[in-house]
RNA sequence: GCGGAUGUGGCGGAAUUGGCAGACGCGCUAGACUUAGGAUCUAGUGAUUUUAUCGUGGGGGUUCAAGUCCCUUCAUCCGCACCA
C-alpha cells in the first residue's frame, strides 16, 4: 500500500475541523494548559517557513498535553495593523482592510495544511474593533491613570516626502522612497511611562521560568544603574545637573558635556558669545540617529560653549562646557561631567580636543598616555581630598553623603530604559480615543463610543505636515468636547502596531466577549500563559511591551496575575540554503506550500523540528526534508510486518521504555531534533527485525503523534486500534525496564582508552579499581610501570593512572 | 559601540552537563534487487604515515580525565527603541 499523503492529511484535517478536536474544554475543573505562539503579521509574502518552526514545536507540546489530560488552549491569531499593509494600499490604491483580509485568508490557508492543532474558535484579529475596542479601552485606562503623555520626541524626517518615518524606511541616512535627506524633527507625541514600571519589570523576572538570555537581556535593556545626580553651580548663577555612577571622581572632572538638544543652550543663548557655531553643530546632530550618535563614538565631534563655565562642586575650580552628540538627551539628565581619566568616552574626547587630564584613581594596568582607566575593583583614589585612598566603592559612598550635606547632589537610580512612544501618524492602526478641547485639553472618549473606529479615505498617505492621514477627514476629526460640549477636534495619531500584541492572549480566553476583555472566570482559570514560545528578537521589545501592559492590568483589577508568562522559550532562525537570512532579494526563500504539497504536512512539520538544535539558526536543506520523508515512508512500512501480539517483544522492551522516557523528557525540554532521532533509531530496530509487534506499533504511532499527526491517525484507524490517536493516553513507561542489567565500561590507562569490560549494573567504585587493575590488558601495558591510583567511577570507567 | 548568542566530519547536528567525541539524518562508497534508477534494501564512511597517533575556530591553563571549567584571541549571527 503506497503512503498517500496528500489524501491522508486532508482526511484528518477535514476530521479535526469537522469534529473540533482541539477546542479548549469549558470543564474548568480540569487541569489546564495554555500554549502561546507569537502570532504572525499577514504580510503579502505569505507563510515563512521560520513560522512553522515555533508553532510546531508547541503543538507537539500541546498535543502531548492533552494526551496527558490537560485542558489546552491553543489559540492562533492575526496581528495585522502595520506598515507593509498600509505601504501596499497606498502604492495600489486598496484598502489596508481589504489587503488584510486577502492575507489572512491566505495565512490560515496555509497554516490549516500544515495540520496544526489550534482551537480555531478563539481566533483573534488586532485590526477588528470588535478587538481594538479594549485596545483603546486599555489606553484609556493608561491614560486615566497618568501614565499616557504627550511630550516632543524627535521623529526620523524626511525633507522631500515631508513626512515621518519609520527607523526601517531610513537606509543610510535617506529615505527609502524618495532618496531625500533624513533629519531628526521634534513632534509631539504620545508617550507611556513603561518607565514607572522598569524595577517591577526587573524583579517580578526572578518569580518566572524565562530562558537566562532573555532575563538578561530584558535586564540589560531596563538598564538599571545606581548613581548620583549632582548640580554644577553656572557662572550665570544657575545650575546644571548632571548624572554619574562615578562620584568618586569628581576631582577629576575637568569639563563637562551636554547633549545638543539640552535646553540650557535655548535659555542662555543670549550669554552664549559662539551661538552660531553652536547652532550649525546642533543641525549636523539632528541628521544622526542616537544609534548613529553612540556607533560613531570613536570619531568624536564638539564644540565648546563660550561664555558659560561651570564650577566643580568639590573643589570650585571653574570648568568648560562643551556640546556634543555622544551624551543623549534621553538618557539620565542629557549632561555629563567629564572625567577624561577614567571614562573611555570622555578620554577620546579629551586627547582630540586636548582638555586637561586628571588622574584620580590609582591601580596596576594602568597607562593613560594609552587610554583610560576604567578598573573600578582593582582602584583607589588618589589626587581627591578626602577621598584619597578608598577604595572606588566607598569613595562614591562618601562622595554622595558629602554631596548631600553640601546640598548639591544625591543618590539616584536611573534606567536607560525610555518611555515607549505611542503615537504614530498613520492610518492602519487603532485610533487613539481622545478629543482635544480647547478648554478642556484632551478628554477621553467615553467608553459607549468605543470602539472609536477608522473613518475611509480617500488616499493612506500622510499629510504634507506629517500628520496622519486621518487629519484629512475633517467629518471625522470635527466633534465636540466630551466634558464641555464646545466644539473639538479627535486625535489623528494611531497606535503602534505594538498595542495590539501588548494583550492578545488575553483576548484568546475569551474572544467573542463584548462587555471585557474576557470574563473573569476564564481570565482567574487560564492566565498565566503556562508557555510561551517566540522569536529572540522580540526579547526587549514586544515581551516587555506586553508584561508592561499585564502588571498595569493587574493594578487595576483585571487580571489576577502579575506576569502574563509563566514560562518563555525561543527558537532559532531558519536561514536559506546558502546559509543566510532568507530574502526574496536574496533568493533563498522556501515556501511552506511547496514542502506541503511535494512531501506533505507530516515531513514538513519532522523536519522543521529534526533540522537542529531548536534555539539555533539553522540552514535550510531540501535533502534534509527528504530524509524526513523517507523516515515518513519507513513508518508507513510498518504496516507490512505487523506481528499480532499485544506485548513489546523481549529483545527490544527496555528498548522501548527507554525511547518513551526519552521522547517524553525531550519534547519538555524541546529537544525535537534528538527525540525524532530516537525515533528513527527504533524503527531502524524493527526493519532489521522484520517485524514489530501490535503493542510496538501502538506505543511507536502514539509517540510520534504530536510531531507527524496525521499520518499517524491514519495508521491508527488502519490496525482498527480504540478511538483516535489524538483521543488515547501518552504512553506509560517503568523506570526498572529502562536500565540495563549490564553495563559497558571504558578501561583507560592515563585517561586514554585500552580497553572495555561489561560489569553488572551498580559495581561499585571499589570493585571497580579491582577490576581495572587486573584486566590483562591493562596489566600488560602497565608492566614495569608505576601505578600511582585508580580512579573509578560506577557504570562509567575505571581509570589506572601510572608514571 | 553596547547587549545577547554561536563556532564539533564533506553537510545539518548528537554527547545523560567534567567521564567512550561524531548518536540520528544528509551526502558519499560498495553490494543486492531491477529493463532502468535521482526508487528500495544491506554494509561501510573523522583524519593519517593504521599494533598506533592526531582530532571539537586559534593560543594558553586547571584536572587522573576538557567539546564541556578558567584566561586570552579570532570569526560569524541576532537586537539596539517608528519593521514585525
Amino acid at each position: 500500500m503506497d503512503y498517500k499523503f496528500s489524501e491522508i492529511e486532508k482526511k484528518w484535517q477535514k476530521y479535526w475541523d469537522d469534529n473540533q478536536t482541539f477546542k479548549a474544554g469549558t470543564d474548568l475543573s480540569k487541569p489546564k494548559f495554555y500554549g502561546l505562539v507569537e502570532f504572525p503579521y499577514p504580510s503579502g509574502h505569505g507563510l515563512h517557513v521560520g513560522h512553522p518552526r515555533s508553532y510546531t514545536a508547541l503543538d507537539i507540546v500541546s498535543r502531548k498535553k492533552r494526551m496527558q489530560g490537560y485542558n489546552v488552549l491553543y489559540p492562533m491569531g492575526w496581528d495585522a495593523f502595520g506598515l507593509p499593509t498600509e505601504n501596499f494600499a497606498i502604492k495600489n490604491k486598496v484598502h489596508p482592510k481589504d489587503v488584510t483580509e486577502q492575507n489572512i485568508a491566505n495565512f490560515k490557508r496555509q497554516l490549516k495544511s500544515i495540520g496544526f492543532s489550534f482551537d480555531w474558535s478563539k481566533e483573534v484579529n488586532t485590526t477588528d474593533p470588535n478587538y481594538f475596542k479594549w485596545t483603546q479601552w486599555i489606553f484609556l485606562k493608561l491614560f486615566e491613570k497618568g501614565l499616557a503623555y504627550k511630550q516632543e520626541m524627535p521623529v526620523n524626517w524626511c525633507t522631500s516626502c515631508k513626512c515621518g518615518l519609520a527607523n526601517e524606511e531610513v537606509v543610510n541616512g535617506v529615505c527609502e522612497r524618495c532618496g531625500g535627506e533624513v533629519v531628526q524633527k521634534l513632534k509631539s507625541q504620545w508617550m507611556l511611562k513603561i518607565t514607572e514600571y522598569a524595577q517591577r519589570l526587573i524583579d517580578d523576572l526572578d518569580d518566572i521560568d524565562f530562558i537566562e538570555k532573555v532575563k538578561i537581556q530584558q535586564k540589560n535593556w531596563i538598564g538599571r544603574s545606581e548613581g548620583a545626580e549632582i548640580d554644577f553651580a553656572l557662572t550665570t548663577g544657575e545650575s546644571l545637573t548632571v548624572y554619574t555612577t562615578r562620584a568618586d571622581t569628581l576631582f577629576g572632572a575637568t569639563y563637562m558635556v551636554i547633549s545638543p538638544e539640552h535646553p540650557i543652550i535655548e535659555k542662555y543663548k543670549d550669554k552664549i558669545e559662539n551661538l552660531d557655531e553652536i547652532k550649525a553643530y546642533q543641525l549636523e546632530a539632528s541628521k544622526k540617529s542616537d544609534f548613529e550618535r553612540v556607533e560613531l563614538a570613536k570619531d568624536k565631534t564638539g564644540v565648546e560653549i563660550k561664555g558659560i563655565r561651570a564650577i566643580n562642586p568639590v573643589n570650585d575650580k571653574e570648568i568648560p562646557i562643551w556640546i556634543s552628540d555622544y551624551v543623549l538627551m534621553t538618557y539620565g539628565t542629557g549632561a555629563i561631567m567629564a572625567v577624561p581619566a577614567h571614562d573611555t568616552r570622555d578620554f577620546e574626547f579629551a586627547k582630540k580636543f586636548n582638555l586637561p587630564i586628571i588622574q584620580v584613581v590609582a591601580g596596576d594596568n594602568c597607562d593613560l598616555e594609552k587610554e583610560a582607566f576604567t578598573n573600578v575593583s582593582e582602584g583607589v583614589l588618589m589626587n581627591s581630598g578626602f577621598l584619597d585612598g578608598l577604595q572606588v566603592k566607598d569613595a562614591i559612598a562618601k562622595m554622595i553623603e558629602f554631596l548631600s550635606e553640601k546640598g548639591v547632589g544625591k543618590k539616584k537610580v536611573n534606567y536607560k530604559l525610555r518611555d515607549w512612544v505611542f503615537s504614530r501618524q498613520r492610518y492602519w492602526g487603532e485610533p487613539i480615543p481622545l478629543v482635544y478641547c480647547e478648554h478642556c485639553g484632551y478628554v477621553p472618549i467615553p467608553e459607549s463610543e468605543l470602539p472609536l473606529t477608522l473613518p475611509d479615505v480617500e488616499n493612506y498617505e500622510p499629510t504634507d505636515d506629517g500628520q496622519s492621514p486621518l487629519a484629512k477627514m475633517t467629518d471625522w476629526v470635527n466633534t465636540t468636547c466630551p466634558k464641555c460640549g464646545a466644539k473639538a477636534k479627535r486625535e489623528t495619531d494611531t497606535m503602534p502596531q505594538w498595542a495590539g500584541s501588548s494583550w492578545y492572549f488575553l483576548r484568546y480566553i475569551d474572544p467573542d466577549n463584548s462587555d471585557a476583555i474576557a470574563s473573569k472566570e476564564l481570565i482567574d482559570y487560564w492566565m498565566p500563559v503556562d508557555w510561551y514560545n517566540g522569536g529572540m528578537e522580540h526579547t526587549t521589545l514586544h515581551l516587555l511591551y506586553s508584561r508592561f501592559w499585564h502588571k498595569f492590568l493587574y493594578d487595576i483589577g483585571v487580571v489576577n496575575t502579575k506576569e502574563p508568562y509563566a514560562k518563555r522559550t525561543s527558537h532559532g532562525m531558519i536561514l536559506g540554503a546558502n546559509g543566510e537570512k532568507m530574502s526574496k532579494s536574496r533568493g533563498n526563500v522556501v515556501n511552506p506550500d511547496e514542502i506541503v504539497e511535494n512531501y506533505g504536512a507530516d515531513t514538513f512539520r519532522t523536519y522543521e523540528m529534526f533540522i537542529g538544535a531548536f534555539d539555533l539558526a539553522t540552514p535550510w536543506s531540501e535533502q534534509g526534508v527528504k530524509g524526513c520523508h523517507k523516515f515518513m515512508e519507513r513508518v508507513w512500512g510498518l504496516l507490512d510486518f505487523v506481528k499480532q501480539d499485544d506485548n513489546y517483544s523481549s529483545d527490544l522492551e527496555s528498548l522501548m521504555h527507554k525511547t518513551i522516557k526519552k521522547v517524553s523528557d525531550d519534547i519538555e525540554k524541546m529537544k525535537f531534533n534528538t527525540a525524532i532521532a530516537a525515533l528513527m533509531s527504533l524503527i531502524n530496530d524493527f526493519y532489521k527485525k522484520k517485524e514489530i509487534t501490535k503493542g510496538e506499533l501502538k506505543t511507536f504511532l502514539q509517540l510520534l503523534n504530536p510531531t507527524a499527526p496525521h499520518i499517524t491517525e491514519e495508521m491508527w484507524e488502519i490496525m482498527g486500534f480504540e478511538k483516535t490517536i489524538a483521543e488515547t493516553p501518552w504512553p506509560e513507561f517503568d523506570e526498572s525496564k529502562t536500565v540495563d542489567a549490564e553495563i559497558e565500561i571504558v578501561v583507560q590507562i592515563n585517561g586514554k582508552i585500552k580497553d572495555k569490560i561489561t560489569v553488572p549494573q551498580g559495581t561499585s567504585k571499589d570493585e571497580l579499581e579491582k577490576i581495572g587493575a587486573e584486566n590483562e590488558k591493562i596489566k600488560a601495558l602497565t608492566e614495569g610501570k608505576q601505578i600511582v591510583k585508580v580512579i573509578a567511577v560506577p557504570n562509567k570507567l575505571v581509570n589506572v593512572v601510572v608514571k
